[in-house]
DNA sequence: CTGAAAGCGCTTACAG
DNA sequence: CTGAAAGCGCTTACAG
């Protein structure tokens, strides 16, 4: 109970003292060596363990053997829940190789990021990277890592290992529905230019949008300024009331979140949602099926992509280097729900 | 880089060498101890510090000290908004006192409970339970333990020191809210009985129910199989269709997640929100003023709650014994939205 | 003011 | 098959 004194741990020495054998034999019937020790004295080592409950201590084994059988993973935003699934997939995968997985959140914030880059690295023999690579003072900080790490949702520069989702891959099918339920005037709302995945997602927009529409102009693209719904909600605003040009006709949101503002500011100015508007976003969540419309989402496979960042880092650290890029293989499905809809004639 | 060979750390002995004075002594100086140092002796090996760029092992000093200057986490989900608030104050609070918050996720799952137990308690100098306690197994896994711990939004047997909020006064809130607006037929979606909260909820629910109407029976109880939107979208269909019973003019959840199901599931069958069936849930969450009607909610402070866990778990560990209950005295807050209006007349 | 020694709880060659 | 020794990187009395 907190605060009360805490009975002494058993430790190696007991074992060895009860079993009457060296300490190194204990530890050799424990770590399963393959040099042999005799029966009798193997199963009376395991009798006083199970007798003492005995556990070995980690921190010492840690010091010992130059390992911490601890992963590290660094995310930006607990309450996003892409992370969370990413959290999961991750701390599936470190335990099934009997690794342990501590995380920390590092916000938005290049001074947080890099004192729990400091804070973690000590303490695990890798590092999971979600959290977005913020000025120059990160990338130093994890170049000069002693440690192996690998990014997840993000690429880094040069050949740092990492493990994304297929961002174009989502953004096509985003763009292709709604272009197939006769769409051609569709608007994007991005986000702030530094997020790597953001970024690529513009683009692949731009791409899949270009043989669409008769005018570029036609496919706008706004910045929201924040991943917030609020941003989303007037990035909304300004798509819908873009002065002398025709309104879009379907809205594809880099993010859940923008899309819940979104969908509200739209109800708010009398735009209705599917008739006069069509909203898909990207990345899915139960929510969506609760809101005013249910929303037409691209879902990606966090989970899957979590547990693959922790399979090849730990693979990295049996000294399997992982592959500079991992896009997962799992693509990216469209969950068509009620926001979207033909245009109007 | 991942896979890449890593330079040796440099250790207190590179320091002391370079320094050419006794590791001890360095030792000394880095731990501000207050036996003096020669002020020359103290400065050249701040140098060498500065120029080795050396940090402490805290594996090293772990062992050394007993210490890990870690403070474990158990959460039951991830992905409900409540523990990431939960988590964000506890991670504050164990940074300033300069110890790391490491977490893991149980589930809803005794043996991963006991499991992730086993695997964060030899790691950490205190734990913090939010999970909630499953049977027997798990209390006597914890009673076992050989470290201090303090429960989160849990309450224990005997005892036990524990953080919590102020749930029956969340409800009260609720329960007048709804009174004030001149309704008398209230139902109330609970939950699993296990979950403590969840039952000290009904309680609550009863006794601030008890005077309101004639019959008890106007203010019914129905439980929701699990703590999902699912189960709530039932739980509010066998609420709206009693057979010879009067409707409920309004519905308490139990969490923001059963009022999602439960709001989707009135729009359903036809009955409008406010306007038939007015909802209040227990805990805030930034979606709930983007669903098809806002969301009127409980918000309960959980990022205080999970500052104040860690801080009285600290404390624990510098001798001062938590008190065995404390409710946080930040009350909770109603959040009037749209979902809550007088009854039809 | 400084250093030598022992110890934290393990693991791992190395001898026997 | 078993044991003694050294070492992982620190800290902390204890002498000088």
């Amino acid at each position: 109970m907190a605060g009360r004194a805490a009975r002494r741990r058993p430790t190696l020495r007991d074992v060895s003292e009860l079993a009457k054998v060296d300490a190194s034999i204990v530890s050799r019937v424990l770590n399963g060596e393959a040099r042999r020790v005799a029966p009798a004295t193997h199963q009376r080592i395991l009798d006083v363990v199970e007798q003492l409950n005995y556990e070995p201590n980690p921190i010492a084994r840690s010091l010992s053997v130059g390992r911490t059988q601890t992963l590290g993973m660094l995310i930006p935003d607990l309450r996003n829940l892409a992370y969370g699934n990413m959290i999961l997939g991750a701390e599936q995968a470190s335990a099934e190789s009997d690794h342990v997985l501590i995380f920390a959140s590092t916000g938005d914030d290049e001074t947080v990021m890099n004192r729990q880059l400091e804070r973690l690295a000590p303490r695990v023999d890798g590092l999971i990277v979600a959290s977005v690579l913020q000025g120059g003072g990160t990338r130093d900080a994890l170049s000069r890592l002693r440690i192996p790490f690998i990014l997840l949702n993000r690429r880094g520069p040069g050949r740092w290992p990492a493990v994304v989702g297929d961002d174009e891959a989502g953004v096509t099918l985003a763009v292709e529905h709604l272009a197939g339920l006769g769409h051609r005037r569709i608007g994007h709302i991005s986000g702030p230019a530094r997020v790597d995945t953001i970024a690529r997602r513009r683009k692949a927009f731009v791409a899949a949008t270009t043989h669409l529409a008769p005018a570029r102009d036609d496919c706008p693209v706004v910045r929201a300024a924040a991943i917030d719904a609020e941003a989303g909600a007037d990035a909304m605003e300004r798509l819908l009331t873009r002065r002398g040009r025709r309104r879009p006709t379907a809205v594809f949101c880099v993010a859940l979140v923008h899309a819940l503002g979104a969908m509200r500011r739209a109800l708010d100015l009398g735009v209705r949602v599917p008739e006069d508007v069509s909203i898909v976003a990207f990345d899915d969540a139960p929510v969506a099926d609760y809101l005013a419309t249910a929303l037409t989402t691209v879902r990606m496979p966090h989970a899957a992509m979590g547990r693959r960042a922790a399979e090849l880092l730990l693979g990295s650290l049996d000294g399997e280097p992982p592959p500079s890029l991992t896009v997962i293989d799992h693509p990216p499905e469209l969950i068509v729900r009620n926001s979207t809809a033909a245009p109007a004639a």
